[in-house]
DNA sequence: CTCATTGTAGAGCGATCGCTCAATAAGTTG
DNA sequence: CAACTTATTGAGCGATCGCTCTACAATGAG
């Protein structure tokens, strides 16, 4: 047990991550509909047939590339710095300063991939967008919950609203992202997050956040 | 002079301004490339060869159509306010307030015509993207603009950076707008764009904001 | 009336879409 | 070696894309 297995049939001549990599930035540079088999065939290097052996038809290997892009380092930041930040302040401050970062950054497309991907589409294709809207309302409710707990834990006074300040951010994040693909550098988005920390809640007596 | 001149050839069976209207509700609801010829025939009451006479190929039909909706209630508020509220205080908190009342609205479809039509498009309609981008854009500069004359009116704080704020808003506005089309309701937007205002600068002494 | 002008209706153009399939190649197994 | 399994290749499927063209209808001008 245990054993692996050893490959029958022929070896598959290319590399499935290195031609998954490519499926990627392609959808996240022009969108799911807007990417047509035939730049995707060319991108990742095979045929048609090879690609439809290897990843099924064009809805699958999307989902599979937006799954591959929620564990890469551009997708994954915002769980992380939940993870990692000890206050609901220090882990948004982080999360909207590392979207400044990372969605203007020129080594891959502009912005979310998430957010962007599967705005416009037709109607055989809902879908795909339902199933993207869905992921970022589920990242909502993520926010939500955090925020529930720093409001429990008191870092959030009684007076504030948990749901309003998860929908805020989650608004801000999608701002932003779409802010990056109108060709806004990282620079000025940093001081759109600065501005956007400035409504965090109970900064009137002393302005001293949780820091 | 002035005379008006008589039609000549046969007149139109239809009315171009209805026909403009549905062609404006499908490309706001679908976006630009996922809307079909088919579709808008359809929807327009009108064969091929009458929407080619009439509005030209598919290209200048959807700019047309963003010029309408430029125009229409739905699409002008944010100029309107800029236009009326003395202070860019009241401007801009009036602009999120209509956003997030307009947005959500069922009489039309969610969110912004000229933010969520032509986020993914295919190289060959390139053009589309550049021009709603650029639209984007420009409705930016007016935002500095304004924020910039309130610096110099002593509205905003010395320290306050007009252009920061400026993307802030296009941040918010174009995140409530996404908001809105998955699935956030008018109550919801209403809490966020509150949330927004709070992050206006020189609240610090006092929080009596410009009102 | 005839003529010129414009609009409509319907068929269908070439190109591209996502996708499939038969033939062949390249491996492991016995 | 032959048998089996899987991958690659390249042609090409039916459907849809944006768009055009021809025949005909409806108006005003003379």
């Amino acid at each position: 047990m245990g054993q692996t297995g050893a490959p029958r049939g022929r070896p598959r001549t290319f590399d499935r991550d290195a031609a998954l990599t490519q499926a990627m930035r392609l959808f996240w540079e022009r969108g799911y509909e807007a990417t047509s088999l035939n730049e995707l065939t060319e991108a990742m290097g095979i045929r048609p047939g090879s690609l439809y052996a290897a990843f099924g038809d064009k809805r699958s290997l999307f989902k599979e590339v937006v799954h591959a892009y929620a564990r890469s380092s551009v997708g994954a930041f915002i769980g992380i710095a939940l993870k990692e930040e000890p206050t609901a302040f220090r882990a948004f401050a982080r999360i909207l300063h590392q979207a400044a970062a990372i969605y203007p950054d020129p080594s891959h497309p502009a912005g979310c991939l998430t957010i962007s991907a599967a705005t416009n589409v037709t109607v055989q294709d809902a879908e795909i967008a339902v199933f993207l809207r869905d992921l970022r309302n589920a990242n909502l409710m993520v926010f939500h919950d955090r925020l529930r707990t720093a409001q429990q834990e008191g870092e959030l006074p009684p007076g504030a609203d948990p749901r309003a300040l998860a929908g805020y951010f989650a608004v801000v994040i999608q701002g932003m992202s779409q802010r990056a693909r109108d060709g806004a550098d990282a620079t000025e988005l940093a001081a759109i997050a600065d501005m956007a920390m400035a409504a965090w809640p109970e900064a009137e007596p002393g302005r001293s956040s949780p820091n």
